[in-house]
DNA sequence: ATGAAAGCGCTAACAC
DNA sequence: GTGTTAGCGCTTTCAT
């Protein structure tokens, strides 16, 4: 009965017909549904409003709505690449769960990096007068600012303009790669080796400068011997082992979990154990993988979902910034099992 | 100049001001807007419209656009876990990608499997005048379908209602057992174990099957001792090593990459190599496990892309399907290292 | 070939 | 307390 005429079955139901049903005026129902303050309306009225609605299966249409009131509920989220790894995926889900908690709504589009791609997604939020723009990158990076971009307001996420001329919110690669040595350090180790990238990018820099810096702090003298490179995955890692070894460093901090889970895997073969052997720590925590390696990795968190809520708390004026400087949030560490006794059971 | 008089920056352009800008009305702009075929509009006036827009900066209104039309461009997609795994990434990536390329734009929900979180989730799309709305999951399940998704059309996609009483697109777990089972039998494996899950599911079910059909094709006979058990992770993967040798299979099926990747960890500390002391085969290709271990898992994908895409088809009537089945989506073989000899090399 | 005007579903003055 | 009415930005007859 209730579905039978709503707008999926013939004639959309409208506040016309609600307001015909109840016996009262359109505006009359617009008050009730809007719970207007002031608008005194009669019980009666109401009720029969209320009873209206619920019998006719009426459902407001938030265009319209959007169309009188000059501002919608949509905020647009373009990424570069959602499939591509688990972290855009938290990214939206942090807008979203954010969105949502505001009245907001999340309009998504994914490019593929593609700069047609990226115009089209734009266009269409903005005819869709989207209240904002999250701009989002599946991997911290510089990011030139589309040009329509501009029309409305928007916040970089998870990268940032080489020209620092927009408001940005990335990961603090630095503490994350302070707070990974500084773990290491804690656990009794003076020879910390790091695996770092082949190639710059603000992960790159700012683990490393975070790694000196704990060292220093630590008053460890900074051996570059110890600061080995390696591609970012497994195949790096594993390839990295002779060179690590060679270093004589009891532990290592790797530039992200599949460089650990390739090293675990080179060490193992060499017959040598994790931790007692060799301490590692890695970066991303990467669920699939950093949990379930034997033993368990201990790493720093990329905080996705942390940015994505971020994101959309900046754009829509809830957190203050200050304009002439990148939003950074804090990237956790992540205790599990791989750097020795001093980690606390089971830490998620 | 351009970005001067837009929505953002003072008062809206509407197609008001295009008007008076080009000196016509705002039907004829709408009319040029639109490329209507046999309205025909004098070619200075054309033009000078055009040059209307574009200094300005108009956009139009897309919600003005539905109000009047009476449907709307949007399709949204609940999903019960947006980022717990690139699964539900890749879902969304595919029904993007289609939704596009018809004009439609997503409008995502995130619901985390909370039942109130997926009814505001689901009347907000409604008030939002969705043309349709995609349930999905993150794994392939029975899901009960949400009353208030029959306002509306829908498709659920990677999940099936158990009355059998909506369009759903799944994959195909069957066929995806055999192709599984037969590229081990290809390789001239007789005596080859699966590895399956321990809790009822339809992949559970459904691999199980294809891998007794592709048995039975071969001419080999069903032995129960090679059916093992185990959780759906490494761990589980890992402590099925003694069961599976202890079964003389010199092959495995294994329900998933994760349960492959603890396998081939548990082989190698028994000093055992991939594919020569054991030929494994896994499921779901997630590629930050699969493309990465050693050697690269040869596995079955779990065509999410292909059911997010179907999934929009589907709903916009573009494929015919049968009211009473399941549409499936074939689940391919992708090839790479860890049966032996016979894979052509480095696919995907 | 182009303009005037009605109306999509709704909100917000302003009457009564 | 409740109804009337004027738009919000746009499409679409129907005139001209």
């Amino acid at each position: 009965m209730t579905s039978e005429n709503n707008q999926h079955t013939g004639h959309p139901v409208t506040m016309r017909d609600v307001a015909e049903a109840a016996g009262v005026s359109i505006a009359t129902v617009s008050l009730v549904i809007n719970e207007k303050k002031n608008a005194r309306i009669g019980d009666d009225a109401r009720k029969r409003v209320r009873e209206a609605i619920k019998e006719l299966g009426y459902r407001p249409n938030a265009l319209a709505k959007t169309l009188v009131s000059g501002s919608s509920k949509f905020i647009g989220l373009v990424a570069d690449a959602i499939a591509t790894t688990p972290f855009a995926g938290q990214i939206i889900h942090g807008a979203q769960d954010e969105a949502w908690r505001h009245g907001y709504v999340l309009l998504v589009a994914n490019t593929d990096g593609n700069q047609d791609a990226e115009r089209e997604a734009i266009a269409m939020m903005l005819e869709h007068k989207v209240r904002g723009i999250l701009y989002s990158t599946w991997f911290h990076r510089a990011a030139e600012v589309p040009e329509a971009l501009r029309e409305t307001d928007f916040v970089l996420v998870d990268c940032f303009s080489p020209q620092n001329d927009a408001v940005a919110v990335v990961p603090d690669e630095v503490q994350g790669g302070r707070t990974a040595t500084q773990l290491l350090i804690d656990n009794g180790h003076r020879r910390i080796a790091i695996i770092n990238t082949t190639t710059p990018s603000p992960a790159h820099e700012g683990r490393l400068l975070g790694y000196r810096q704990a060292l220093e702090a630590a008053g460890i003298a900074f051996d570059p011997e110890l600061v080995l490179d390696a591609a970012p995955e497994q195949e790096g890692g594993y390839d990295a082992v002779d060179a690590l070894l060679a270093s004589h460093a009891t532990a290592v901090f790797c530039h992200n979990d599949r460089v650990a889970m390739g090293l675990y895997d080179g060490l193992r073969r060499r017959g040598l154990s994790i931790p007692e052997d060799m301490a590692v720590v890695g970066f991303d925590n990467q669920e699939v993988i950093a949990a379930h390696l034997r033993p368990p990795l201990t790493t720093v968190a990329l905080p996705h979902y942390e940015l994505g809520v971020k994101g959309v708390r900046l754009l829509l004026g809830l957190d203050d910034h200050r304009d002439d400087e990148l939003v950074t949030v804090e990237c956790p560490p992540v205790l599990r099992a791989s750097i020795g006794e001093r980690e606390p059971a089971g830490t998620r």
